[in-house]
This record gives structure tokens, sequence and C-alpha cells, in this order.
DNA sequence: CATAAAAATTAGGCAAGGCTAATAAAATTT
DNA sequence: AAATTTTATTAGCCTTGCCTAATTTTTATG
């Protein structure tokens, strides 16, 4: 079982998560969209990884993963994850310094390191962001995130990520003291604006815009 | 502060590695041996180096780490140390396999990691095979590892490491029952063939050859 | 000191992964 | 269907790090 060079491992993982529906075409300028690179190098890539069989390619279909292909890209995942869990809850970095650490720390080899790191962090089921850990065997829970702009009057739900991450959005969050974790309860949609009425932490009601409740991630 | 690539830290550490008594000439050669790679090569980094200031160059005094080159080496050794601490007291890995797996994890770049990797850690003084680890200032603990054949006998020290890895004499080892962190008592030495008499464990007297003494790593 | 041996350096190349510019092929529009 | 626009592909080049095969330069030795 040869192994990946870093960028291939980057490029498995890119086409892994365009793939998330199964439904539309992974075409190269995709692909080339989500590394911000070029075209052209993607193109290159597609061959060498075609060579290894990690993808197949057929112009009318667009890139898919081989079995042997979406092995390698969810164990890239599943540490991705894991190693999030362990800089939040271990070394206590904030939800929004960990992907980028995860990002490296996710190409670490080694065949026993996952599964360690799993059970030393308890077996999680998801990640600070709300993402589900696949297990050894690749399979994976189902992701609960959704909107807050979908939770329905009267459900409490965990806020576990933000989608605008731009810092106004941010500031505004902290302004709130609303942070990952905070449990929100809706108490109220106005549908002439769709806007909501929350509750949370010592907040017994504030107003939020239909903006606001479409970039935040939450957990029913 | 631009930060330096995989290829320039491995050089770096060697330097620094090799460099431990500052007294010895860093010649090219020598490099070249550490890392495994040909001559040439090592003269094209020095090139790089020397450019980025990270070393100092002449023919007549070898190479040189300046202060800058020193820095980045010693933040390098203190992620490798504290990831093998990481490795293993909180994943449970034997001490004879952590050494591949903190070189890779030794290049993860952020600038608080080995800080709180370090609190999380408890501040450890040492890695698992008994080296000092750096201080966030740079300053380090003394070594205290030492050979069993310096250990005079009445004294009792711990096992930290051994000096030759291979396969016989770690089975050898694992025969005998002595592992990292077993103590042993030196109970006499034989000037005849230097060989000692030693206590370890249940074994209340066994003797040992000068070579196997040589190769022990011990603490007092 | 002259010579042999060892070490350092230079020159020229190679593979990985990127990039730009040019061309070919698809997909859309009209 | 033809024309236009968008995508994909090819060709040629660049950088990083490494290599081999000369060619110096040092260092040791007779």
């Amino acid at each position: 079982m040869q192994t990946q060079t870093l960028s291939e491992e980057n490029y498995l993982k890119v086409i892994y998560h365009l793939d998330k529906d199964g439904l539309k075409k992974i075409t190269p300028t995709a692909i080339s969209e989500a590394l911000n690179n070029n075209p052209a190098s993607v193109v290159d890539m597609i061959k060498k990884l075609v060579d290894k069989k990690l993808v197949q390619y057929e112009k009318s279909k667009g890139v898919k993963l081989t079995d042997k292909g979406r092995n390698v890209a969810i164990l890239i995942v599943r540490k991705h994850r894991l190693w999030e869990v362990f800089l939040h809850e271990k070394l206590g970095y904030g939800w929004d310094e960990i992907h980028d650490i995860a990002e490296q720390l996710e190409h670490i080899q080694n065949s026993e390191l996952a599964d360690r790191l799993e059970r030393f962090l308890g077996f999680p089921q998801y990640d600070p962001h709300g993402d589900p850990i696949p297990k050894a065997n690749g399979e994976q829970a189902i992701s609960y995130k959704t909107l807050l702009a979908e939770i329905a009057p009267g459900n409490t739900c965990r806020v576990v990520a933000v989608k605008d991450t731009s810092s106004s959005f941010l500031q505004y969050l902290k302004k709130l003291d609303i942070g990952i974790g905070t449990k929100i309860t809706v108490l109220d949609k106005i549908p002439f604006d769709n806007s909501m009425s929350i509750a949370f932490g010592k907040t017994e009601a504030t107003t939020v815009s239909k903006i606001f409740a479409e970039n935040l991630l939450v957990h029913e």
C-alpha cells in the first residue's frame, strides 16, 4: 500500500468534499477553484491520480474517486476532525483557530495514529464545528448541522459553527456573547422579514435578522 | 518573520545536533552523512541558509548557526520532544515508535502550539528518551543521560534509552525484561573485562558485558 | 615539500508541482 | 445549425531539492 504525497492527499480531500451530494460533476475547474490553483495543474494531477487508481476520469462524467481513493480521503477527513477535537478540547484553541493547524496535522502518517487519537479523545462523534468524524471503518454519522433559520419556534439548538467568517459577523457574535456551544431557543419567527426572536444565555429575547439566522450553523 | 521549508528545518536541526559540543567543525560532508544525502545537495542548501541569515559559513570554520538559525532549531527540537511526550504518555506509543512520528509533528507551524502543548503535558522536563525539552525561552536542562557503564557500584539508575537500536539488542533487553523506566542497581564492576553485575526488577543479580553497559543510556 | 587522498564545489540533469499562453473541445446562445 | 463563450488540454517554463560526474581545493602522508 503505497502512500500519497501531500499534494495528492489535498486533491483527494478536495474531490471528496466536492462530491458531498454525489450529484454534480466534478470538473478540473471546480477543483482548481477549491484549491486556488490553475486548471492546467489540476489536469496534470488528475493524470497522476488516475495512474495510481485513486480516481477515474471521463470528460463526460468528470472526476470520481475510486474506492481506494475514497478510503484515503476519508482517512484524511477522519484525522483532520480528530485533531480538531484535540486542539479545541485539550489545547484550548478557539474554534476559529483549529482549522489551519488541523490542515497540517491531517497529513501525519502512522497507521495507528487516528485510532489511538480517537480512543484518547473518548471516541468523539463530531468535531468542534459539528461535522461528523468518520469511524475507522469509514462509516460516518449524519451531519446534524442546520441553519438557525431552519429551526422552528419553540425548539432549542446549540451553535456549532458559522457560515460567514467575516470579522464583522464574528465581532457581532462576540458582542452578543454567542459562541460555539451556546444554546439558543427560537421564540418566534416574523414572516414579514424572516427575522427571528431568540433567547440564549442571560439574554431573554433578542431579534436577529434573516441574514444572521442564515449564517449561524446549529445542531438540533 | 518568514518561515522555513520542511527541508530547511531539517538542515537546521541536523546542524544544531552536530553542534552539540560546539567544538568540532561542521562540514558539508558531516551534514550529508547525517541527512543521508549528497554533499553537493548540502552545498546548495548552505547557500540558501546563508542567504536567509540562518547560518554562517566559512570553509575554514565550517557551518555555524546564527542566533536566528539556532532559535529556529531549538524550537524544532522543543516541538519534537514535546510531541514525543504526548505520543508516549497520552497515546501510549512505545518509546521506540515515537521518533518517526515526532519527526513529522515537529514541523507543524503555529506560534502557540509548543506552549499550549507544554502546558497540556504539565511542563515536562525530559522526553521519553531522557533528553531535555528546551523551554520557550530556549533554555534547556542538562541532559542527565549517561551510559550504564559509567555508573559506580552501589548506585541506582533508571533506563531512559538505548544507544544501539538493533533488534538483537532490543530482543535481549526484552528477554531480560528491561525497558524504559526500569531501575537498575549496579552491584559490582569486574575490572578484568569491564563486565558488571546488576540488579533490577525481580532479578537479584546478573552479569552483563561491557558492550551491553555501553549501549544502555540511564538517568542517575 | 611533493603527492596522494579526502573534501568541497561546479555544472548539468531529473522529478514534482506549479504557472502562462495557446489551442482544442464542449457547451450555450442566437 | 452557426456562432460565441466557457472549459479542457497541451506545450513550454520555473522553482525546490535532490543526484551524478567532473573539477577544484584542502588536508594528510611519504
